[in-house]
DNA sequence: CCAGATATCTGACTAAAGTCAGACATCATG
DNA sequence: CATGATGTCTGACTTTAGTCAGATATCTGG
């Protein structure tokens, strides 16, 4: 009665049961559920007809119904593409934009009754997101973007608390040796963020120096898609990165307070090396040829 | 972009999206989402046909020609209901059972499947006991049961753990005062135990004694149940069942360790009294006429 | 035994989702 | 510029789920 499995089954049924509950934010608005989520697909900011077929698994001659339907409620126009007129582009009218609206309301308020009905509410939100990121894992796209970019700052943000948690002293950024954010953009480096449906759940820079080699910094992976070989995934493309840059060397440091980050560099190639920095706060230094 | 309503609705866009996975266990099987509905309710041990229709919340006729299309297929037999002759109960056929067993099968294959891809199974798994609790909190029953049943010994085994784990000295159950089963079944005492979709979450004792009032025992809630106010619903039921019982004053002992616990009793009308027994582990006494 | 309530069944219907083949315009490529 | 591929659209169709009214048999309480 208690063994994984069942306790497996046991969280899909409450879930099977609760989405039809959990996913009413698409109904109430008399427009049947393909309809409204074709609504809110392009409400999301996806306008290619073709992308929205994809994401919701239509077929062209539904998705195209459902389009007109849409188009005579006077909610979405459609345009052809201005590269291709084979395909047409979606977007919302003024009127579209005032429904989606309401159907964002209707999910925020859903959301938000939900988590007024229940306490333990951070052990709540870590499970769901521990679970999103678990069943979202394939769906997890690395995205290069500027370091100063919202989602980059958020995740090195979350990278400084955990460092001030984990070891002993604390960790003051101004401390450390803080990359400069040229020295992780094209043509000299990178950043990259794991996205996972729209949220950042991780990170790598590469950092581009004038010394022969590019270091890799601030590896992060947010605790809730731990184990999911995030880690491994970002590295590889930071190491991809670094290939289609000319680079062939690559250096990083990092502290034996964190045993799973020496653990991945250890078995992925990497080979231990002395010192190569004068930085206060790690203790370990690697290298690995591309 | 990291509120705790996204957070929500991104867990609800994955599970929902996944659900259908999860789902396919009542798919590939070449018959109608309904009808195998139906058919893994019977095989689950449901069988007034009206319980069904009740659980599965389908409209009579629908349910009718559902059944009827399993009778077709020689899966499921209908008979009256030896009480009343206008209820229907169903029951597998040996050919039936045999196409359970496989949808059992599916559905097992499939959660160890979803195990097998994720590391982090411990984490997983609690996230999704947390979760499951939350979700089926309204569908919570409590059953009064033998304390020697297994359901009820798994709760008091979990129950010693937890207790071993929170006492500095740790705990061993044979020096600490425990009750006779006897006295814990009507007409002396009761054993409730909470279920939720046939798991045990939490238990409480209420043990009869020769002095003129009951004991409150054993109150437990599972880890991934708490937060739930379980904890309130089973002293409830608890001093309902001492009310039907006759008996009119409640007393128990905890222990400063579990502050939790002393916090509940304190917010429901019990008052501090002085040690009224001799167990070596409790600290805290309380009392409440009823 | 009667009246009203209850459980199931049947027939007639609708809505929604989805499938499939073919039409049409447009694109990429040799 | 001919050819095959691609993206969209339309018409004709099926399956599934679900609703509703009424028929039938049975039960319960007076």
């Amino acid at each position: 009665m208690l063994d994984p499995v069942s306790r497996v089954r046991r969280f899909n049924r409450a879930v099977t049961s609760a989405v039809g509950a959990l996913d009413t934010s698409f109904l109430g608005r008399g427009r049947p559920l393909g309809a409204a989520r074709v609504l809110n697909a392009i409400g999301h900011g996806r306008a290619d007809v073709a992308e929205i077929r994809d994401y919701l698994g239509l077929d062209s001659g539904l998705m195209s119904r459902l389009l007109r339907s849409l188009e005579d409620e006077g909610l979405v126009e459609t345009t052809a593409h201005a590269d291709d007129a084979r395909r047409r582009v979606a977007r919302l009218t003024r009127t579209g934009r005032r429904e989606f609206a309401a159907y964002e309301a209707l999910s925020n308020t859903q959301a938000e009754d939900f988590l007024a009905q229940h306490s333990q509410r951070e052990a709540l939100l870590a499970a769901m997101d521990l679970i999103a990121s678990a069943l979202t894992r394939e769906r997890v796209t690395l995205e290069e973007m500027d370091p100063r970019s919202g989602q980059a700052r958020y995740c090195l943000g979350e990278y400084y608390a955990e460092l001030g948690r984990r070891f002993k002293q604390g960790f003051d950024v101004s401390l450390s040796r803080d990359p400069d954010a040229k020295d992780m953009r094209r043509p000299r480096g990178t950043f990259i963020v794991a996205m996972s449906d729209a949220l950042p759940i991780g990170c790598v820079g590469l950092k581009g120096t004038d010394y022969g080699y590019a270091e890799i910094k601030r590896l992060w992976v947010a605790p809730a898609a731990r184990g999911l070989r995030l880690g491994r995934r970002l590295m590889e493309a930071a190491e991809d990165a670094a290939r289609e840059l000319g680079i062939t060397l690559l250096r990083l440091d990092t502290n034996s307070a964190l045993p799973e980050a020496g653990q991945l560099y250890r078995t992925t190639g990497w080979r231990e090396i002395p010192r190569f920095n004068d930085d206060p706060y790690p203790d370990l230094f690697f290298e690995k040829g591309i």
